[in-house]
RNA sequence: GCGGGAGUCGCCCAGCCUGGUCAAAGGCGUAGGGUUUAGGACCCUAUCUCUCAGGAGUUCGUGGGUUCAAAUCCCACCUCCCGCACCA
C-alpha cells in the first residue's frame, strides 16, 4: 500500500487544528510545563534542528495523554547580531551568500530583495520556520508566540535586568574585544572577512622595568621566568617611541604604540629613540637589580612592545642569542649565566641548552628553535616546579605558580595585561585590520559570585537532568563561570534601561523568558498593552511583591486581569522540562538555571533539563558548506513528517549524536505502512474464552507497556521506540506461528485489542499515521486525546509466561539437536519430569536463586538444611545442572515461576507442542512422563529429565 | 592546560548508571535458499572457534584489582573526539 504522507498528515493537523486541541489554559488537571530554546531565525531549520522540538514535542504529547494539561509554546529569538553581518553581506552583493539563499534555501529573488533589511530576513525565516514546526506536527499552542523585539518582550527583559541589577548581579568592568578601528565598532565572526572569529589571547602579560625616567615594559607569556632573567633584548635595528602612557613615559615600537591606545589609556608620542643607543644599558627589576640590555635580531617590533626578557635557562631562543653572542666575544655577554629556576623531570641544569643541543640548533636564526620553545614550554608548565630562586614561590608547581606571581606582580604594578589577537591578521568587513580593544564600561553578569553559584548548585542537586550522566558537566561549568558580558553595542535587543547606549546581549536575554509566555497570550488577545506591562505588574505577577491593588493602578488595568495573569503563571510555573541541545550546556542551559535562582523564589525553579546531541547526515557533520542540509520542510514534503520524526529520535539515544540517512526513513516507511495496513484488516470481533497463548501474548503486551513508559519518562525515545515497532513485532510472530499451527481463526479481536494499545503508544512519536491507524482500527476520538495504556500486574498471567517459555526452549532444544546431530528426524519423543523430590528441590532452588544467589556451595547448604529438600545431596549433579538451568534464565522468569500456580507439564506439552512441533519439524511428538507405564524409552533418556527441561529422544 | 566524552564479535552501533537474563540487540556487509522476464525490491536461514545430543572454549582498547560472578564496579595506562566564552 503506497501511503500519500502529505494528505494524511495534512487531514488530520486540520483536525487538531479545529479542535484547538493544543491550546492550554489553566484547569484542574495537573500541568506540565514543556519548554524548548527558541530558535533564531537567520535560515530555515534543518532536520537537525527538528531533533530538539521533535523530542519535546513527543514528550508533550506523551505527558498529554497521561492525563496532564500540558503547556507547549514557542516564540523566536530575534535578538543578535547574525542578521546584522548577513544584510550587509547581501547588500555587497557577496555571491556565496546570494548563492546559499537561492539554492540551498531556495529564497525566491523577491524576497532576497528585501534581505538588505535585518528585521526583514528574520521575519522570513521566522515565517518559514513556523511553518515547518506545524507542518512537523508540533503540538504547540500558537496563540502565545512572540518575538524577541516586540514591545512586550521588550518590557519583560526591562524588568528582566533591572531586577538582577537590583539583586546585585550586575556589575561594571573591563574586558577585551575584537575592535574594528574603522567602524568604531566590537567585531564577531559574522563582522569578519572570511567568518573568523577574532580570538583573544589574554594569557599574554607585560611586564615594567625602569630604565632612567623611562618604563622600559617587556612581554611575556610566562611571567613566572621572571626570577631567571639574566638580561633584556632589544632589536639594535630599531627606531623605538618614547611614548607617554597615562603619567608615565614609555620606550616601545611603533606598533606597540598604536596597540596601547586601544587599551583605555592616554596614549601619546612624545619621541624616538634608536635601539642601538639603549644597548649596554641597566634597566631596574622589581626588586631593585639592574639587567644588563643587550641586542638581538630576532626580538620583531610588532610582537608585543618589541621588547624582550631574557630567560637563557629556560627559553631556547634566549639561550641561543646569548651563545651568538658569546661567540663574538662580547664583553658584557660573556659575564652572564644562565640561571635555572625550574625543576622538570628528564631534565637538567639547564633546560634550555640541552634541547637545543639535542635537536641541533645552530644560531639564533634556526628554524628548530620554535620547535624547541614550544616542546619545552609545554613541558616545563606540566611537570614543572619552581626552585628556590624563586622565593616564596619555591617548591609551587609551575601550572599554579605562574598565576600566583602574575598575581602578586600586578599587585605590585609591575605587570598589566597585554591581550593580543591569537590569529591576527583578522580584517574586518570594512577591509581595516583588527585590533584588541579594552572597553572599560562593559557590563556584566557577575556569574562568579560564590553566593549565587552556590544557589545554582543547590537547584541543579534537586533538578531531574536526563541524562543523568551530564550532570557532572554542568557541575564543571558551574565552577568555571565568570563574569560575563551581558550587553553589546550592536544588533537587535533592548535597551539596557539605565544605560541606552548597550543593548542586553542576546544570551542574557533568553533565560527566564518562559515565564513571558503565561503573559504573552493577553498581549496578543489584546487584553493587556505593552504599556501595562510596568514594573510594578511584573513585580506583583512574578514575585508576588506588592499588592493587587498598586499593580493595577499604577499598569491601568483592572485588578482581575491582573489577578487571572498571575493565576496563569502560578498555575503553569513552574518549567517542568527545558529541551536543548548539548552544545547550549556550557551557556545557555547554565544562565537559565542561574537567572532562574537569581529572580524567583524557590517553588519556581526549573524542575527538569533534557539534554540532546547534534544529527549527523550519513556519518557527517551537516554544514551548509558540505551542502549536505536538507531543510526540514524538503524532507516533510518528500517524505512525510512522522517517517522523518521517527528516524530522528530511533537513530540515536539522547546525547549520542544521530546520524540520520534516508535508508532508515525508508525503513520506517515501510514499518508504517504495513502496520497501517494491518490495521485496517482487523476487526474489533468479540474474543472468545482465551487459550493459554492469547493469555501470553497479553500478558506480553502489558510488559510492553510498563517497559515503554518506564523508557519515556526517562526520555529514552529511541529505546521506547523500537519496543512499539520492533520489538513487540517478535512476540506478535511467536503468537501469529502459534495459532496458524492450531488452524485458528478467531484472534482478530486479540490483535485488535493489542494494535490498538500499539497504536496509542506510538501516537506521540508519529502522531499522524497513528490517528490514521486508529481511525482505520475504528476506534473512537482522536488517538492523541485517548489516554495512555496502563499497565495493570493483574493482567499478567505468570503461568502463560512460564509455559510459552516451557514450549519455547523445548523447541530450541529440538532445533539445536538437529543442528548438530545433523539427522532429519522420524520420530521425537519427551519425557518430562515426574519426581516429586526433583520438583521440590526445584521450587527451594527456585526461592533461593530469585535475588541472584548461584553459588553450588550455598544453594546446597541451604537445601541440606530444609528437611523438606535435604535428599538433595543424594542428587548433586542434577543440581548442579539445575543452577546451570536457573541461571541461565532471566530474574523476570524465574519471578514468574515462583509466582505461578501448579503446572502439568505433561498436559501443557502434549496438547501445545504437538501443533506447532508437527509444523517446525514435520513429525509428530510424543509426551511421556517419566513415571508412565506405557513409556516408550530405548535409549533411557527420560531419567534425564528434570523439571521444566524435558528429556528429549530424536529417532 | 582545564573540563567533558568515547574505544564492543568484518563495518556502524546497543548494552555499562542498577554486576548474573551476555557469545552480547539492531542495522549494513557476506553466504545459501525463496520470489521475480531482468534490474531492483522483498522474505527465510546462517554469520567468534570447536562439537554427529541440547555442550565446551576464547572474546567487549591494554594491564591490574574487587567479587562466588565483570563488557558492566575500582585503579593505572594507551588512543581518539569535543568545548574553553561575550558568540547564536
Amino acid at each position: 500500500m503506497e501511503i500519500n504522507w502529505n494528505e494524511i498528515e495534512n487531514k488530520w493537523r486540520t483536525k487538531w487544528k479545529e479542535s484547538k486541541d493544543f491550546e492550554t489554559n489553566p484547569n484542574e488537571k495537573p500541568k506540565k510545563f514543556i519548554t524548548v530554546a527558541y530558535p533564531y531565525p537567520n535560515s530555515p531549520q534543518h532536520i537537525g534542528h527538528g531533533r530538539t522540538y521533535t523530542l519535546a514535542d513527543v514528550h508533550s504529547r506523551f505527558y498529554r495523554m497521561k492525563g496532564y494539561n500540558v503547556l507547549f509554546p514557542m516564540g523566536f529569538h530575534y535578538t543578535g547580531t547574525p542578521v546584522l553581518g548577513m544584510a550587509k553581506r547581501i547588500q555587497a552583493g557577496e555571491k556565496e551568500i546570494l548563492d546559499g539563499l537561492r539554492n540551498v534555501y531556495h529564497v525566491s529573488e523577491e524576497d532576497i530583495k528585501t534581505f538588505v533589511e535585518p528585521i526583514k530576513i528574520a521575519d522570513y525565516f521566522h515565517e518559514e520556520i513556523k511553518s515547518g514546526m506545524i507542518e512537523m506536527g508540533y503540538s504547540i499552542d500558537w496563540r502565545r508566540e512572540f518575538t524577541t523585539i516586540v514591545p512586550g518582550y521588550q518590557k519583560f527583559v526591562e524588568w528582566q535586568i533591572t531586577t538582577l541589577k537590583e539583586n546585585n548581579k550586575i556589575i561594571q568592568g573591563s574586558h577585551p574585544v575584537g575592535w574594528c578601528p574603522v567602524d568604531q565598532n566590537p567585531v564577531s565572526q559574522h563582522d569578519t572577512m572570511g567568518d573568523v572569529e577574532p580570538k583573544i589571547d589574554d594569557k599574554n602579560f607585560l611586564i615594567k622595568f625602569v630604565l632612567d625616567e623611562f618604563i622600559f615594559p617587556v612581554t611575556t607569556l610566562r611571567p613566572e621566568t621572571i626570577f631567571g632573567i639574566t638580561n633584556l633584548w632589544i632589536n639594535p635595528n630599531v627606531l623605538y617611541k618614547k611614548v607617554s602612557v597615562d603619567n608615565e613615559v614609555w620606550i616601545v615600537s611603533e606598533d606597540c604604540a598604536k596597540k596601547i591606545a586601544f587599551f583605555e589609556k592616554d596614549v601619546s608620542v612624545i619621541g624616538e629613540i634608536p635601539g642601538n643607543q639603549i644597548i649596554g644599558k641597566y634597566a631596574k627589576n622589581h626588586d631593585g637589580r639592574k639587567i644588563p640590555i643587550l641586542p638581538a635580531e630576532f626580538v620583531e617590533p610588532s610582537m608585543g612592545t618589541g621588547l624582550v626578557m631574557s630567560v637563557p635557562a629556560h627559553a631556547p631562543k634566549d639561550y641561543q642569542a646569548l651563545m651568538d653572542l658569546k661567540v663574538n666575544n662580547h664583553e658584557l655577554a660573556s659575564k652572564i649565566e644562565p640561571i635555572p629556576i625550574i625543576v622538570t623531570k628528564g631534565y637538567g641544569e639547564y633546560p634550555a641548552k640541552e634541547i637545543c643541543e639535542k635537536l641541533g640548533v645552530d644560531n639564533q636564526s634556526d628554524e628548530k628553535l620554535e620547535e624547541a620553545t614550544k616542546e619545552l614550554y609545554l613541558k616545563e608548565f606540566t611537570d614543572g616546579k619552581l626552585n628556590e630562586k624563586c622565593d616564596k614561590f619555591n617548591n609551587e608547581k609551575v601550572q599554579f605558580g605562574r598565576e600566583k606571581i602574575r598575581e602578586w606582580l600586578e599587585g605590585n604594578n609591575h605587570l598589566e595585561k597585554f591581550p593580543i589577537l591569537e590569529n591576527a591578521p583578522v580584517r574586518c568587513r570594512c577591509g581595516a585590520e583588527c585590533v584588541v580593544k579594552i572597553l572599560n564600561n562593559q557590563w556584566f553578569l557577575n556569574y562568579g559570585d560564590e553566593k549565587w553559584k552556590e544557589l545554582a548548585r543547590n537547584c541543579f542537586d534537586e533538578m531531574n537532568i536526563l541524562p543523568n550522566n551530564i550532570r557532572t558537566e554542568f557541575k564543571e561549568v558551574i565552577d568555571w563561570l565568570h563574569e560575563r558580558a551581558c550587553a553589546r553595542q550592536q544588533g537587535l535587543g533592548t535597551k539596557l534601561p539605565w544605560d541606552k547606549d548597550w543593548i542586553v546581549e542576546s544570551l542574557s536575554d533568553s533565560v527566564i523568558y518562559m515565564s513571558y509566555y503565561t503573559i504573552s497570550r493577553f498581549v496578543n488577545d489584546g487584553t493587556v498593552t505593552p504599556d501595562n506591562l510596568t514594573r510594578e505588574f511584573f513585580d506583583y505577577v512574578l514575585l508576588n511583591k506588592g499588592d493587587v491593588k498598586s499593580a493595577a493602578s499604577v499598569s491601568n488595568i483592572s485588578e482581575g486581569i491582573v489577578k487571572m495573569i498571575k493565576n496563569e503563571f502560578d498555575y503553569f510555573y513552574p518549567v517542568d522540562s527545558r529541551h536543548s541541545g548539548r552544545d547550549l550546556v556550557q551557556n545557555h542551559l547554565s544562565f537559565f538555571v542561574l537567572n532562574h535562582v537569581a529572580i524567583f523564589e524557590k517553588k519556581f525553579w526549573p524542575q527538569e533539563i533534557v539534554v540532546n546531541g547534534s544529527v549527523m547526515m550519513d556519518g557527517v557533520k551537516m554544514s551548509k558548506s558540505m551542502g549536505n542540509i536538507i531543510p526540514l520542510r524538503t524532507a516533510i514534503k518528500d517524505h512525510g513528517a512522522d517517517p522523518i520524526r521517527l528516524a530522528i529520535i530511533s537513530s540515536a539515544e539522547l546525547l549520542q549524536d544521530a546520524d540520520f540517512n534516508m535508508d532508515s526513513v525508508s525503513g520506517i516507511q515501510n514499518k508504517l505502512e504495513s502496520l497501517l495496513e494491518e490495521c485496517s484488516r482487523l476487526k474489533n470481533n468479540p474474543i472468545n474464552e482465551l487459550e493459554i497463548e492469547d493469555k501470553w501474548i497479553l500478558s506480553k503486551t502489558q510488559n510492553k507497556i510498563l517497559e515503554i513508559t518506564e523508557a519515556i519518562q526517562k526520555m529514552r525515545l529511541r529505546e521506547a521506540l523500537h519496543d512499539i515497532l520492533f520489538t513487540f513485532e517478535t512476540d506478535l510472530n511467536w503468537y501469529a506461528k502459534r495459532t496458524q499451527a492450531k488452524g485458528r481463526k478467531d484472534v482478530s479481536g486479540i490483535l485488535h485489542q493489542i494494535n490498538s494499545i500499539r497504536v496509542a503508544m506510538l501516537s506521540p512519536f508519529a502522531p499522524h499515521i497513528a490517528e490514521e491507524m486508529w481511525s482505520k482500527l475504528k476506534n473512537s476520538g482522536l488517538v492523541s486525546k485517548s489516554s495512555w495504556p496502563k499497565y495493570s500486574k493483574e493482567r499478567v498471567d505468570a503461568t502463560a509466561i512460564q509455559s510459552e517459555d516451557l514450549l519455547k526452549s523445548t523447541i530450541e532444544d529440538i532445533t539445536n539437536i538437529l543442528k548438530v546431530t545433523k539427522i532429519s528426524p522420524k520420530k521425537i519423543v519427551l519425557y518430562v519430569n515426574s519426581d516429586e523430590m526433583k520438583s521440590k528441590i526445584y521450587h527451594k532452588m527456585l526461592n533461593i536463586m530469585v535475588g541472584g544467589q548461584n553459588n553450588m556451595g550455598v544453594v546446597m547448604k541451604e537445601l541440606i538444611a530444609d528437611p523438606q529438600t535435604t535428599d538433595a545431596k543424594k542428587m548433586p549433579n542434577f543440581v548442579q545442572k539445575t543452577i546451570k538451568d536457573l541461571h541461565s534464565e532471566s530474574e523476570e522468569i524465574k519471578a514468574m515461576k515462583l509466582e505461578s500456580t501448579e503446572f502439568n507439564e505433561k498436559e501443557f506439552l502434549s496438547s501445545e507442542l504437538t501443533s506447532i512441533g508437527k509444523k517446525e519439524f514435520d513429525v509428530d511428538i510424543q509426551v511421556f512422563s517419566a513415571s508412565d507405564e506405557d513409556i516408550y524409552d530405548p535409549k533411557e533418556k527420560a531419567k534425564h529429565a528434570r523439571p521444566f527441561k524435558p528429556a528429549i529422544l530424536i529417532e
